[in-house]
DNA sequence: CCCCATCCATACAGTGATGTATGGATGGAC
DNA sequence: GTCCATCCATACATCACTGTATGGATGGGG
């Protein structure tokens, strides 16, 4: 046993990820991450077995970070359910978090192996909104509607350009998210 | 004045939004362009400067198709304003305009002139949309608000992966929308 | 029928990436 | 101090695409 790992997996990984983040798989390269990391790509292909590789490391990263991780936070802080709803949009897009989720759901729509991990993610996801709704809504129907159209306006928030006269986005977020918490 | 266009720039044009719209701005590669339209880019570098020019046009000829003329379609079908909403929904997101519109989205975060035009294509839908809540929702908070809401729906349900149980798809966005046009 | 604008094929140079092979360099364990 | 697993640099062959240059084809107008 011997040497320190100067550029260990995760290197690569938080590198691979921060690139998905801002360019897409496609931007994702071997030779500029090592560029950046200031290394050559020799100790690349000394961790990984090719690009490839990389990539589904990336995903498992992503899938631990954006589930189990932060679902664990928003119940640690306590309070009640609207509160955690509230804290679960913040936080399972947090700043860190919401690029990469975003560059994952359009690289799903044209990578089945993809789609199907963030199925699992979203799933997971959705349970625990249901369960959070279930709390303080009877109706079935209605909790898995308003748990849909919670999860569309934190995903379609970030992809919507639109302004709105004099109002400020935060202003009519707050107002949607009052119209689902009714 | 000879020779009749074989391969014209709409040509080009529909192929490379095809291409963006299944493998997002990085597949609009000229040369598997003319592979698939079964010429060389010989013709290609006459019709356009460069790869960016055609970019360009593909975008110009998206920002057309997704404001003018589908808003044209929906006025003129008729009905009232909640049929409109319903419509508008189905139509501004067809089949073949929703996977450009989606590719466009992811594009527009990592390019500003991307990001203009989009900003410019939903303040038009969205201000259509706003005409529409306004007829039979009288604050005007709550327009905002719908309108948005009505919006990320339409968008995030395309970019979420999660089930419903028993339930459809289709059942629980009947549902959000009932609770938005409500 | 032949000219010429239009469109396309081909060949070339250049760029930036991939993956492999190989030979170090580093530093903790012993 | 030496060994050896760990990590990295370098060089190489290859590939896919870009943009340019140039020389045809094609076929309607004159």
């Amino acid at each position: 046993m011997a040497a320190p790992t100067r550029t260990p997996r995760s290197t690569w990984i938080e590198a691979g990820l921060r690139a998905l983040a801002t360019g897409g798989p496609d931007a994702v390269r071997v030779e500029p991450l090592a560029k950046e990391l200031g290394v050559t790509r020799g100790g690349f292909y000394w961790h990984f077995k090719d690009r490839g590789a990389l990539l589904e490391e990336m995903l498992d990263t992503w899938e631990r970070m954006s589930t189990d991780e932060a679902i664990e936070r928003v119940e640690t802080e306590g309070g009640d359910a609207r509160d955690k709803v509230r804290r679960a949009g913040a936080l399972t897009f947090s700043d860190t978090l919401l690029p990469i989720d975003l560059a994952v759901r359009d690289w799903a729509r044209r990578d089945p192996a993809v789609a199907e991990r963030l199925r699992r993610v979203d799933n997971r996801r959705m349970d625990y909104a249901r369960s959070l709704f279930s709390t303080f809504c009877g109706d079935q129907d209605d909790v898995e509607a308003r748990s849909l159209l919670a999860f569309s306006l934190a995903v379609g928030k970030h992809f919507l350009a639109a302004d709105h006269g004099t109002r400020s986005r935060a202003d009519v977020l707050d107002t949607a998210t009052r119209l689902l918490l009714a």
